[in-house]
DNA sequence: CATATTAGTGGAAAATTTTTGCATTTCTTC
DNA sequence: GAAGAAATGCAAAAATTTTCCACTAATATG
């Protein structure tokens, strides 16, 4: 039920004539009675309040949600966050928090807020998705995570660029035995990154993969990975673990049992997080520009808004960038 | 101006009455006039869309910040998300972008709507805090961040106390040398830190600080420090690094100059990183907790509404934690 | 101490905005 | 091509908001 002047006058004690005047006094006077209308008022949600100043070209695009810890989520919004100041839209972070007893039916209201919406949840299923672009219809929205064949638009990066990247760097520096380290097989982003270093490698008959282990991102599942790798008593191999946390848990168990890097194996990461600098030795990395992809997401909903298009399934890659450190490479 | 169902109409060419059904109906259609309707107005901002299912006991805070990188902000979001799942209010992360001609403004018109503020701005000067005080007059407002001398409550982690522990653990340890490494003059935070580090210093007469650097909480002071702190010659010292950050930079530097930790110096940080426990060593660090931070921000929010009681300069200090590891004691 | 002056308030009229009944048009389906 | 369903516009009705006016209480003034 819309609520209106007379439930705010009604909470308050005082008349609808009096709570008008003091929801429209240009400058907000700090008597006792408008601190009671204004406390009311926001409490019952009457929408006229604070200065509707909504610019007609500007739109307002959701960033849909759900926060964790980690440096991914601070770099994932901080580049939102700066993308929206170069351009004439304006970003929301919106937890799906609460509502999450259906989450599908809270973003399908969102839908009606908001210009757009962009989502990053890599949870939601291919159901989820169906339910959701029947919900919106004809609506701009945009996936951040890979979907494998959904009519909902994707953007995301091009990891199996970055997979393939990784493996023609290893060959370049005159490596030929590899070695693989996987994240968890629910991480669609995880296996394009896997599938391209592994294509690259069977595209050579001179490259081959020694040696690959099931880790799922954690530092933990790294250092595991380098027990195992341990026991087959390896050297002289180019690693690739598909996230930098599972890397950074492997060369520290590498460093306690004495192996050195680069000399007894060189190994590369992926996500290019700011510790790689900070790790000892650096940690080679594929870096992707959290600033691009927000400023191309805001692009594609402006679009979608201007020409009234529709989310029909496309797929868009950002390229990545590989940064190499002294991890694959002697220093001097 | 008030945004009606006629500038709608006007705008998308249907009349008012067409206008009126489409934003009424239980149930979102998708039909072509329909979605030009909805598109309409978002665009406009008319605002009884959206199922406004507002709670009348679920307070709307807002926790106002800017975006930066860096672990922290996932952290501190993490936090508050988490909390605001435990308590009957909702929160909302807003940003400081676009409208930063005059960010003062800019939160006394979010103070219109939202139940309540918390703000994350360590760049606001007394003067800024005074102004918004002005503003916003009785409601409930707080800052994350330490406020010398300022009429608005404040809620931190207890800095001072987090020193003070590092010194007297340091002292538990045997140590009687101690060093440190300072952060920005300008981080109030950070002095507290010092302070709390130094006072335990001065407490006792068998302790003495001997080496002392000016950083700036970056990896690269860090590592400038060690430079420093290499030309003195030192040995059997107990170093506090006032962030995390700046203690991998120092030891990052140590290493490579082929120093021994724990063996050669012991060094504590403040933060406690997800990495302190990926490098080697591990980090001994002081842990700060998001998610009580964000739950006591929100239980006052809760109080000063439900009281109608006022911020008055109230300083609320939340404990810390001492993670001790690796780089301030041998192994085995 | 009486009397202007000012700010705040409620009742009711006026103005504005939204909803609804009804006739007409448009689209779909057989 | 006709019947039925859905959507639309006009205008009346209903609901909501603003404004006018009178009243009251607090403060200032002579």
């Amino acid at each position: 039920m819309r609520v209106t002047l007379k439930h705010i006058a009604d909470d308050t004690g005082l008349s609808i004539a009096t709570v008008s005047r003091a929801l429209n006094r240009s400058k907000r006077k700090h008597t006792p009675s408008e601190e009671i209308i204004y406390a009311s008022a926001r409490k019952l949600g009457y929408p006229f309040i604070g200065g509707n100043t909504v610019d007609e070209d500007q739109l307002t695009v959701a960033l849909v949600t759900e926060v964790h810890e980690g440096e991914f989520y601070s770099s994932l919004f901080h580049g939102f966050y700066r993308a929206s100041k170069k351009t004439a839209s304006d970003v929301l972070f919106v937890n799906l928090a609460k509502h999450s007893d259906d989450p599908i039916e809270h973003i399908i209201n969102l839908s009606k807020k908001y210009s757009g919406i962009c989502l990053f949840l890599p949870n939601l299923d291919k159901i989820d998705y169906s339910r959701l672009k029947e919900g919106v219809g004809q609506y701009p929205i945009l996936s951040l995570t890979p979907i494998k064949n959904s009519k909902i638009d994707t953007i995301s990066f091009d990891s199996y660029s970055g997979g393939y990247m990784i493996a023609e760097y290893f060959e370049e520096l005159g490596y030929t035995k590899f070695g693989f380290i996987s994240g968890p097989p629910a991480a669609v982003d995880a296996v394009f990154r896997k599938n391209g270093f592994l294509d690259h490698i069977q595209e050579s008959n001179e490259l081959e993969l020694v040696w690959s282990f099931s880790g799922d991102f954690s530092l933990s599942s790294g250092k595991a990975a380098f027990n195992d790798f341990k026991n087959t008593g390896l050297k002289d191999i180019a690693i690739f673990g598909c996230n930098d946390h599972t890397c950074f848990g492997f060369m520290k168990g590498a460093i306690e049992n004495g192996y050195k890097i680069p000399d007894d194996f060189i190994i590369a990461g992926y996500d290019n997080l700011s510790f790689c600098k900070t790790f000892t030795p650096e940690l080679t990395s594929i870096a992707t520009d959290f600033y691009k992809l927000g400023k191309k997401a805001i692009r594609i909903i402006e679009n979608m808004v201007a020409e009234g298009s529709d989310s029909l399934g496309h797929k868009t890659m950002l390229p990545v960038e590989i940064k190499t450190r002294s991890s694959t490479y002697m220093d001097g």
